[in-house]
DNA sequence: AATATATGTTTCCTATAGGAAACTTTTGCT
DNA sequence: AGCAAAAGTTTCCTATAGGAAACATATATT
């Protein structure tokens, strides 16, 4: 494919296998009433509320906050429902807090990894991280005509783009192309074509950030 | 809380509501006999195979898979656990494949949605869309010492900061203070304490791209 | 084809989940 | 403190889930 960061397809590789790890530790352990009453908590909601929303009795409510049943699935999908909680963060573990869980990394603006394709050149940001559910990068479009790109570039997820400088033209499967000045921004649907040209003199730069 | 701003929690909430829309279905049309049905056999696993694995009685199985009863919890988790399935995925709709799923959304400089707070200035990006995986939005630091801070800055996901004009100084709870002039990012954990002031004469601006 | 074997379903019974109401504890008010 | 109202727990009963075994269906094996 042409130019299609592939980087990109890395990282994605990576998210999912860490995603299925994470709510791997829940096989047994799960405290379930735990995180209900916690979450019923979290909203500031009393038994006899969150029965009434979830359309069950307080008294199963308080049960299974005890752990004294194991309710039905029909139950945990009512109190789903009812409460607005979705499935994962109710099984997922409350994130063991990620002990010292506080990751950072800074790049320079000389700094960051070059990355350099015929249509694009790429200079990847924070990739002392790995893990990180976005992929931010910085490039400079030297493109300067759609017929430069074979074909489509496409890939999973969605982008966020933003022009630093310069003026590009955005270019994408289902929509018609659409002129971006310095400080107009694009988010879409990676899974769709996308394509970007630089209309400017200079080769325009936009900072790009892939989740 | 001061200055954490707001729209990252309704974003949470709406993206909660929204996962839950994705769930929800699952309020009742969750055909989780279906879905165990399927993961036993991409398995290759006879209901026996799978019963043992789980610790269950065959018909149990039979009869959870043909929808005839509403599973224990403990039950479910028995399954989880025996056939190695992750919650998530057992509860997730099979994704439908987000049919003719090309989304976009255009934001011009001076369009974004306002978002004014004590300590900056936030204009959002692609409020169009909903259900993203990111949020982005263009900052004004007006701050200029991290006393007018009440207390950490703290959310749920990963922010990705890139200064696009003037310097600043990221403030994080676990990490000495650093000083990023344009062109440079960070990237970090935003369960982590944090803040941004402007260390130029005029403010500095910022993007933000949250995940 | 007939029989054996394995896979899936249904039946029947016991254990337990869910709801209504009684009971207990906590919170707020004068 | 004493009372009232609200929040949470326990009890009791009915409905239903889960397991063992009988039954039915599909898949070899000779």
């Amino acid at each position: 494919m042409a130019d299609s960061p592939s980087f990109l397809n890395d990282q994605k590789q990576t998210l999912q296998i860490n995603k299925k790890a994470g709510s791997e530790a829940l096989v047994e352990p799960l405290k379930l009433g735990e995180r209900v009453k916690a979450l019923r908590l979290s909203q500031n909601l009393t038994l006899e509320e969150a029965a009434q929303r979830a359309g069950l009795a307080r008294s199963t409510l308080s049960k299974i906050e005890n752990e004294q049943v194991s309710p039905t699935f029909a139950v945990v999908s009512k109190l789903v429902a009812g409460l607005g909680i979705n499935i994962p963060q109710l099984f997922t573990q409350p994130e063991p807090e990620q002990t010292g869980g506080g990751r950072r990394d800074i790049t320079r603006a000389g700094q960051a990894e070059p990355h350099p394709t015929k249509t694009y050149d790429h200079e990847l940001h924070a990739t002392q991280l790995s893990q990180k559910k976005m992929i931010p990068f910085k490039t400079r479009v030297h493109a300067r005509s759609i017929d430069e790109f074979g074909q489509w570039v496409r890939h999973g997820g969605e982008e966020f783009l933003y022009v630093l400088s310069g003026e590009v033209m955005l270019y994408t499967e289902f929509y018609e192309p659409v002129a971006l000045s310095t400080g107009d921004s694009a988010y879409y649907d990676c899974t769709m074509g996308h394509a970007l040209v630089s209309l400017s003199e200079q080769d325009a730069e936009v900072l790009w950030v892939t989740a």
